[in-house]
DNA sequence: GGCCGAATTGAGACTCATTCTCAAAAGAAT
DNA sequence: ATTCTTTTGAGAATGAGTCTCAATTCGGCC
């Protein structure tokens, strides 16, 4: 789970500088343990004065930062999950988006299966998404 | 690699009916190697009188049929590629496209990998989206 | 061929997520 | 407080994808 603090942390990095609206939109985002879009964020804190774009920009950069997964699930398309730090990948429920983690830190099945092929065809790596999506328990059960 | 034949053959079950329209798309799509959108589609045959929502509405029954695969990577978000019978995954390269398979059918590593822990919280899988993105040889030594 | 009902079409309006623009406001550091 | 830079929000703009609907086209049947 990643605190209020450790995302402002990031976002002060080089230079980058901690405002009203960033505080806002760590809080929001801090110990999720659904997925959530950024027009969900941006609802939640437009009452408070914080802008579309605002939100926007903040998501795009935890997630250039690596402190979010940017998810592609749905028709409904983007939406994040905050990120463990190791690697891993989601179970997402397409019903409530709630979140399992699963995958071993450093040692990705899928990037192990897959670098034979890129090394005998002469392909790099640069990285890959993962989604599985489902339903979970209490969503069956509704 | 799928025909345009087998392509109409699809669009035409359960009383579905062959057209012009079809029959350019068809014939624009079958044999691509490398991922495709539907706006690349839709400016190859505007020209000759396709329209837009025919385009989409027609890769999105290809789809749902399993003849192509949608994916979803970088920015752009939605690109084809054809569906080989067997279900399988890809790697694809961000600059040109391109797409080489790899996978095993009817074993999906992922999807073992994933089953124990879905069992154990009850978690009903309903699919899942593997993309591993990176460029390919040709695209890096240009 | 000509007729009919069903499937399909294209133009254009529409939606909705995301980005852009830009002048104003707010941080940080001195 | 001053200055310089980063960030901000409002609103316009973009762009993918969908929807609507009257007009057209299919395919089957006589
Ligand atoms: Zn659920
Ligand atoms: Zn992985
Ligand atoms: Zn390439
Ligand atoms: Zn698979």
């Amino acid at each position: 789970m990643l605190s209020t603090e450790g995302i402002l942390a990031t976002l002060t990095e080089n230079g980058g500088r901690e405002t009203a609206s960033r505080r806002l939109i760590a809080q929001a985002v801090a110990g999720r343990s659904a997925a959530f879009t950024a027009q969900e964020i941006y609802e939640e804190l437009a009452p408070r004065g914080v802008g579309r774009a605002t939100v926007f920009r903040t998501l795009n950069l935890l997630h250039e930062r690596g402190l979010l997964n940017r998810l592609h699930i749905g028709e409904g398309c983007h939406s994040y999950t905050l990120c463990e730090p190791q690697h891993h990948h989601h179970l997402v429920c397409v019903r409530c988006g709630c979140v399992y983690p699963f995958g071993t830190p450093g040692d990705c099945t899928v990037v192990a299966d897959v670098q034979r092929l890129a090394v005998r065809v002469g392909f790099v790596v640069e990285g890959h998404h993962v989604e599985v999506f489902g339903r979970c328990a209490e969503c069956l059960s509704t």
